[in-house]
DNA sequence: AAGGGATGCAACCGCGGCAAG
DNA sequence: ACTTGCCGCGGTTGCATCCCT
């Protein structure tokens, strides 16, 4: 419908922040809060799009930003999760404290889908590919998140990212809605899961949503060891759940039953190969999401 | 030692959802 | 019902650095 670009791109700076930049905007934010990125930039003097602001605070200033190595774990529960969600980065992020979408969609593309690969395992699919792929990728050392923000240099000819039989999986997109979550610092133990039953995770219409079951799937099969985050997401009035103002977390006892139930369930399709189970697991993770 | 390809990550781009008018 | 603007998402690109020959 021809609409317009999110900002007039005369007279504004691009490419990396600078300290300064970066000063101006926390700062900003600290004073003012997040959000109107649109008017951000005009008001704390910066000379950027209001997406860029955004941006560069979600994927870099942010405080809570945990920076340097994704960790095994976090790489086990990253496919786990991509196996389940296809490329909802944002969705995975979530799951992952202190990290942002584009990492992680950055560290799939790079690491995990190689090695994936190298292990004969399809990365869009997660299906056994015929036979494994030798693993080329290079090491290299030191390229830890310490990008320089300095100058520029011509570049040749970039190598696209392997195309090989791009298979998309085609999930459903997912949607916003309201949430309420715990930090995942609170420990998976002492946080609450609402008693939704299984089916009412999987019922497309209740209106729960993907990460009360993730976060169950996560807690159990991480053993808490990572300290579980619960969210839970509300329905609307149409389906008869109750909305933000109305849930009392003292309501939402966990119970060990229904996590051990998902967890059985989850286990069953991701345990199975076949085309029929494939087409399960992905209808799975619709009900999740829709 | 140097040049060029490979790699990793920050940043950009375009699109879709949603809400307000 | 339609338009407009904002926000957030996923895909893609740009570029500094690493590594191999």
């Amino acid at each position: 419908m021809g609409r317009a670009p999110c900002c007039s791109k005369v007279g504004l700076h691009r490419g990396p922040w600078t300290p300064s930049e970066d000063a101006l905007l926390t700062n900003y934010i600290q004073e003012h809060g997040e959000g109107h990125w649109r008017s951000l930039p005009k008001k704390s003097g910066l000379l950027r799009c209001g997406k860029s602001c955004r941006l560069r605070w979600m994927n870099y200033l942010r405080p809570d930003i945990k920076r340097g190595n994704i960790t095994p774990d976090e790489d086990d529960l990253i496919i786990r999760m991509h196996s389940l969600l296809g490329n909802r980065w944002s969705l995975i992020a979530g799951r992952l404290p202190g990290r942002t979408d584009n990492e992680i969609k950055n560290h799939w593309n790079t690491h995990l889908s190689k090695r994936l690969r190298s292990q004969g395992t399809d990365p869009s699919t997660h299906k056994k590919l015929p036979q494994p792929v030798k693993h080329e990728a290079r090491r290299r050392k030191g390229s830890n998140g310490t990008k320089n923000t300095s100058g520029k240099k011509q570049r040749k000819g970039r190598a696209k990212p392997v195309p090989a039989e791009k298979h998309k999986v085609h999930l459903p997109k997912a949607v916003r809605f309201a949430s309420l979550s715990l930090p995942r610092n609170d420990s998976f133990g002492s946080s609450t899961v609402t008693s939704l039953s299984p089916s009412q995770v999987r019922d497309p219409g209740c209106g729960f949503r993907t990460e009360v079951a993730v976060d169950v799937f996560w807690g159990n099969l991480k053993d808490s060891d990572h300290g579980g985050g619960v969210s839970f997401f509300v329905g609307d009035a149409d389906h008869g759940l109750v909305n933000g103002p109305d849930l009392e977390w003292q309501s939402l006892v966990p119970t060990t039953s229904t996590l051990e139930k998902l967890y059985e369930e989850y286990l069953q399709v991701l345990n199975t190969n076949d085309h029929h189970d494939q087409v399960e697991l992905n209808s799975f993770a619709e009900s999740l999401l829709v």
